[in-house]
DNA sequence: GTTCTCACA
DNA sequence: TGTGAGTA
């Protein structure tokens, strides 16, 4: 699965498209890449190209943030992503029974429950949740 | 026509 | 986040 895989990192589409396959605007878009959530790769002209993992990751932003979460917390998700993600390639690397959207689900549901039971004085600063709801 | 950066009545 | 300005 090397060949798909090199296909989803290819950095072939503009912003346009994002915008159309995500339903985001522009704005958003170069907003979470300057979060650092996204990092598209530019073209000759500076232009923003996108890949399908790049659409996915965006898609994935837009899914934490309809559950209230903000982009701090966006950000330890993803780093969890990847954590975990290392330990599932090392320990089961022909285990497959945990899909992508698995850890994921899982992972939302870890960092909301977290974020809602803390008390807004031991909360960090804008971590997990937007205003408690 | 599209995208980019910067800035804000 | 939106939007307009001035470019590339």
């Amino acid at each position: 699965m090397k060949e798909k895989e090199l296909r989803r990192t290819l950095a072939v589409l503009p912003i346009g498209t994002a915008m159309k396959l995500t339903d985001l605007s522009a704005r958003q878009i170069r907003y979470y890449e300057d979060q650092e959530l996204i990092r598209p790769k530019r073209n000759e002209g500076n232009q923003r190209m996108f890949s399908l993992n790049d659409i996915d990751r965006l898609l994935e932003i837009k899914d934490y943030l309809a559950d209230g979460m903000n982009i701090a917390g966006i950000k330890y998700a993803f780093e969890e992503q990847k954590r975990k993600s290392k330990l599932v390639t090392t320990t089961q690397s022909d285990n497959h029974e945990l899909t992508d959207d698995d850890v994921r689900r899982i992972l939302r549901e870890e960092l909301l429950q977290t974020g809602g039971l803390e008390g807004p004085d031991h909360q960090i600063p804008g971590f997990f949740h937007k205003k408690p709801l």
